[in-house]
DNA sequence: ACCTGAACACCGTTCAAGT
DNA sequence: ACCTGAACACCGTTCAAGT
């Protein structure tokens, strides 16, 4: 009988575990739902989930940095492009559609409740909206260089502006049932044209 | 001895309450404040709190509903205002600094939170943000009429992108402790004149 | 090693008893 | 009428006991 731990196992577990969080997170939030209910969602008793995640507050932190990985397409996109100000009124559509899933706004919306109270939570987000708003202060930086992006502003206040709008965008279905993401995306991407443009 | 409630000090006892747990929320958030930090904070008993408030929750709408005075001001600025532009510019500073108080920002995004679970909440929260939202359409729409903003896209489509920009602000901080308002401030002022002159 | 379920501590809420 | 504090139910976490 083995007495070493196995890893394999390991690793299937928490996954299986997050997954039942995320389907918990998502239907109740941080903190309705239950220690019990990601239990019964993932298959296990009361006690053996403590086996991979210390607290409840690890599970949501867990959560939080597989938020990460959503970026990369983006930031990829951001880093070929020769014109940013097209890169970014290219990926309007994604973002406004990502965003005006409600499951998704809110969700951000916890997770940035969470982070003004929890260290950990915190630093995970902040870690993801820090790569982002590089990668897009990046590509304006090279677009002030080719004379594409106006050089008024430092291309890192630029980046923040519109990493504000885009934030704005997430949270406005949870308020707004009638607001359409579609019915914003010329309006926005016109608006990151004039702030952007020479 | 009278048998009949006292109104009057009704009245007093909920607004003790409501103070003590501003200050509760503030420091803790809203889940982390325990119903005994209130009752400690307002000098009431565990039991007592509970002749003025019915559940915890009554106590997080009742301190939601609150923050809708704070608009009054600017709504009226809006109202007055022959130039919603220069209104909307002027109001600017005063937005980011109420913003950039990590306090506010933080029960903003944490009273958001709540309210895409607790339907009482986000009625609330709609409430105030459809006020100002209608105020600062009625405001542009005028504007549009004497010809000081542009008519390519509705005034409350226009409202609606110059909220998102405010609420994208308000969080801010929250990630991004080397954030400044004041050096928003030109920025954010620019954006809005691009966005919203002919 | 991995898992279970009973047990414990904590917090929201209630209620009998006080003034 | 207004208030108190003990008591109850629920949930995060632990741990002795099972395989």
């Amino acid at each position: 009988m083995a007495r070493t731990p196995n890893p394999k196992l390991g690793a299937r577990r928490r996954i299986q575990i997050l997954r039942a969080a995320a389907t918990c997170f998502t239907r109740k939030g941080f903190h309705q739902t239950t220690m019990v209910d990601i239990c019964t969602a993932a298959g296990l008793s009361a006690g053996g989930l403590y086996r991979y995640f210390k607290t409840k507050d690890d599970i949501i932190v867990a959560f939080a940095e597989e938020e990460r990985i959503e970026n990369e397409p983006l930031i990829r996109v951001l880093q070929e492009t020769n014109d940013p100000v097209a890169a970014l009124t290219g990926i309007t559509p994604h973002i406004l559609v990502a965003f005006s899933d409600l499951d998704y706004g809110r969700l951000a919306v916890e997770a940035l409740a969470e982070a003004s109270r929890n260290s950990r939570v915190k630093q995970a987000l902040a870690r993801n909206e820090e790569e982002l708003t590089q990668a897009i202060a990046h590509a304006l930086a090279r677009g002030q260089s080719a004379g594409q992006v106006r050089k008024t502003f430092a291309a890192d206040q630029l980046a923040t502006t519109v990493m504000m709008l885009y934030s704005g965008l997430a949270s406005r279905g949870i308020l707004d049932p009638a607001y359409t993401p579609r019915a914003y995306e010329q309006l926005v991407n016109e608006l990151l044209d004039r702030l952007l443009r020479p």
